[in-house]
DNA sequence: GGCTATGCCTTGTGTTGCGAGGGGTCAAGC
DNA sequence: GCTTGACCCCTCGCAACACAAGGCATAGCC
């Protein structure tokens, strides 16, 4: 369903405030409205996959409920990405908008 | 990039009138702006896999210029799903959306 | 003891867009 | 005559990737 555009949202997730994997589950599931649900095995690869190119950064912290968490941070090229991929779904959605846009013009009136 | 959304603008670009493949990939190039451009490779085995899917029927015809097309029609249930495509379309981009939609609530005055 | 929530992770699989290649016709240009 | 490009069909194989399934651990509640 969102295949291709999960980093976006991870990123995008993450521009507020640093947060560790389940925190930006929980993130992606708010800001949605409910829409995302998206499971660990989603997430977690992602970060991973994220931090190896260079978007994010992660250092580990402990909770005070003792819990160890891997914190994500967005880093300056995060930033960039995340504008980036914003514009390319502008884009995108537009051309999307399009397909739908005239519903024809065959059926259409052709009078003059 | 329309990973998942390959299937909908296929639907769409045959709302309006049957088409050849060929014609498809024409007609998606000119109603998304020139945004996208979808090599054979893709759309072929697209109209195939919605054809077995019972969304599109197709049948062979002969153009004045002599040449042999594959003619593919929206079927009753290629509509249905279409307009469910459609209305699924319409919620992820609600979804993405309101992922941007507030920067954050973190850095943003917390007073009062 | 069992259940739920929190928190991290990996492995395997199915889907799918698309590059590369292979048919063939016809017109225009060198 | 030969090449280039538009038109028109197709298949095979790769790579990317979301995600289900499974595993491990702690903590609180019933």
């Amino acid at each position: 369903m969102l295949k291709g555009h999960l980093d976006m949202i991870v990123l995008a997730a993450l521009a507020g405030a640093p947060a560790h994997g389940y925190a930006v589950i929980q993130e992606i599931h708010r800001r949605s409205g409910g829409a995302f649900d998206l499971p660990e095995g989603t997430i977690y690869p992602a970060l991973q996959r994220l931090e190896k190119a260079g978007l994010l950064s992660s250092r580990w912290t402990t909770a005070e409920s003792g819990r160890r968490r891997r914190v994500y941070t967005l880093t300056r090229r995060g930033r960039l990405a995340l504008a980036d991929h914003r514009a390319v779904w502008q884009r995108f959605i537009e051309a999307v908008g399009g397909m739908f846009g005239h519903a024809d013009h065959a059926t259409a009136r052709t009078d003059r």
